[in-house]
DNA sequence: CGGCATCCGAAACGATACTG
DNA sequence: CAGTATCGTTTCGGATGCCG
């Protein structure tokens, strides 16, 4: 198994699992794609509602960079008032079974409080 | 599919994925359980160099905290000078199957700059 | 409605020095 | 050798207000 770690010059790790990490780490975007996988599209303000604590700033922030990242897509209606629609992309969508592995074991191995 | 995502009295997200993530989120842990599992064993000082760029109080930081998670184990020596090493739990190796998809993710869609 | 800008506090991370 | 203590920095998340 080769484990895949290397640094480069500057003494910064590069890493695949790293780069997982980066990408799903932030405190909301598992959930979100969670919910996004299960129901398919959701505007802005039922996902706030899906996310109680979560505030405005963060949740759109953490659907800008899922969007940058290619794990959603978003859809925005030239309507008045607005309306946007978040949907999962095929991108996101590979990363389902690691997201039901992170599911899995957090079930088996949580005390939950 | 149950999302499993559940809040608490006091708004707090309570969701199997967010803990597994609590758990191995830090920066250094998916790569010291890597390290690990691939090795067996390892000394303070070994994982040091392994890790090149983690600071001396933020290695010994994540490797408590792993140790209290259960996820590692801790075999100290009582000789002079200390020998301590460090090698991955039964529990730990429960989190293997994860890191591997994170790792085949990361791998897969990862431009690694 | 769906943002963005600003400010703030908390937490994570890091550099350095000291210790048994 | 394997840490701990202290301090500083950086990053992240949160509160609030403004805007098209």
């Amino acid at each position: 198994m080769d484990n895949n770690v290397t640094v480069d010059d500057k003494g910064k790790l590069k890493c695949s699992i790293e780069y997982t990490l980066q990408k799903i780490g932030g405190k909301w975007k598992t959930v979100i794609l969670w919910h996004l996988s299960v129901e398919g599209t959701y505007r802005y303000n039922e996902l706030r509602r899906l996310l109680p604590g979560v505030t405005h700033k963060v949740l759109s922030q953490q659907l800008k960079e899922l969007e940058a990242d290619g794990l959603i897509n978003r859809k925005q209606y030239n309507e008045m008032p607005p309306k946007v629609e978040y949907s999962i992309s095929e991108r996101g969508i590979t990363l389902m079974p690691l997201l039901q592995e992170m599911h899995k074991w957090g079930t088996e191995n949580g005390e939950m409080n």
